[in-house]
DNA sequence: ATCTATTGTATCAAAATGATACAATAATGC
DNA sequence: GCATTATTGTATCATTTTGATACAATAGAT
């Protein structure tokens, strides 16, 4: 569900300042976590991005970690915040640190232009080494939730990704290749799907990943070898044709 | 060649003082990088540890990333300090970041312990998340330096590894799974051996990174296929069999 | 009843992989 | 010298995996 939420533009400034007032205590300074988050719909890989602010860009997902608190850990919350879901699959696969992460002093600038003053905390302005994970939901059940310096939660097309601030997308294409590497390997794509699916859905899926066609048959024969798969009752769809099996993802039958 | 350097009491209780009076205006707070730095000789593959101080302890060589300097600059950097190489195959795989980073405090004592009193900086003390990289070098051109707090440097096999702080034993497993992984993909493994090499040590060295023998006909055929072998003259090497061909690696013929 | 689009399965060719055989070579021992 | 031994380079065959195509079954549209 591409759910759309906005907030007004004083609970806006009034969330940064206070952020701005208690981040130095509660979190580690320098570092950072961002998540790639995929879901699956209408044939679409689609990642999940937030407005920032009131500007046209589009950020990650992303937070700081507590000071006490574990790197898997801090990406988890951060990630359940977003998305309310539990059991997230989530793998860390990147840590981006160069100094010049493309276009990070527009994004400050405009973080203080939004709440219209310098603020004293001088947070935002400190450099950060950020570790960057990526997690795959099943889209029907997230529910987008906006906080903070954010007025917009909004799922894209990973071809229609709209202008990003940082290095968010050299990221994003980062984690699209790793994502392709664990999709055989770790048999991931079931993390992107519903508890039940069609054939052509997980095909659709799969070419989504990868980025190109790929032959029916052979890929039903491939799937099926996997001996991952349950087949269910057939699926009355009501179009004219044969009507299609459904699958559910049934590790260790 | 497994150079071991020791140096003094002395002179080590002053680097370390040394260090920790400059490191918080020169270093990043909070985050460090380490790197488990492959080698391959007699057959085997090896990992270049530091001995902390007087312990039986070894650590990975390590270190932390200056305030205007990239992270991959730094990794590079802490690199050829320690190795005195230049061109070095790096990459970046994981990034450690949980507070119980196994036995930390045991590491800390051991550094109060060794200069003799409670230094004023608390640069040890502080939580630090760890980027990792792991490089691949030619052991014959490596001229192993030792340095502040580190009392000898050496090869171990990966293997018969010492007991080794913090969690670097973790990160060393999870090293050798991701150069496992970019073996094949990345062709990295010509970065292990010298300017030529025989079908054998090729296959040893495939060997001590996958963990399992190969069967020696199939190897060659594969390793031939590949179309990045260029065959150099026989190597008469005075055994009672016949000679064997030496290859160069030569990308993009 | 026929047409159309899609699904499930089968089949054949091509490529990759696994297993084995064997001739060539270079020192060793007689 | 000459057979012996260990290793190397290549060939061959069977098996498995992959790519490409054919075709019958189905379910609604006409």
């Amino acid at each position: 569900m591409t759910k759309i939420d906005i907030i007004s533009d004083a609970a806006l400034k009034n969330g940064i300042r206070q952020f701005l007032e208690t981040a130095p205590d509660i979190y580690m300074a320098g570092v950072s976590v961002d998540t790639v988050i995929f879901g699956f719909h209408h044939d679409k890989l689609k990642v999940l991005l937030l407005r920032f602010g009131n500007t046209p860009y589009f950020v990650l997902p992303g937070g700081y970690i507590k000071k006490e608190e574990d790197l898997d850990d801090a990406a988890l919350r951060i990630l359940q915040e977003r998305t309310e879901l539990q059991n997230i699959y989530l793998e860390q696969f990147y840590t981006s640190g160069n100094i010049s992460r493309s276009n990070e002093k527009v994004a400050v600038e405009l973080a203080f232009k939004m709440i219209g003053t310098i603020p004293n905390s001088n947070w935002f302005g400190q450099r950060f080494v950020s570790v960057c994970y990526y997690a795959l939901v099943d889209d029907t059940k997230v529910n987008p939730v906006t906080e903070a310096f954010f007025t917009e939660v909004k799922w894209f097309d990973i071809n229609k990704l709209p202008r990003v601030l940082y290095d968010h997308d050299n990221i994003i294409q980062k984690a699209l290749k790793r994502l392709q590497a664990d999709l055989d390997e770790k048999l991931a794509a079931f993390n992107l799907l519903g508890e039940t699916f069609t054939m052509l859905e997980l095909q659709k899926l799969y070419e989504s990943v990868y980025q190109k066609k790929l032959v029916r048959t052979n890929f039903q024969r491939k799937m099926l070898s996997l001996g991952v798969l349950e087949r269910l009752e057939k699926q009355y769809n009501g179009k004219s044709h044969k009507a299609p099996y459904l699958y559910r993802f049934a590790q260790t039958v």
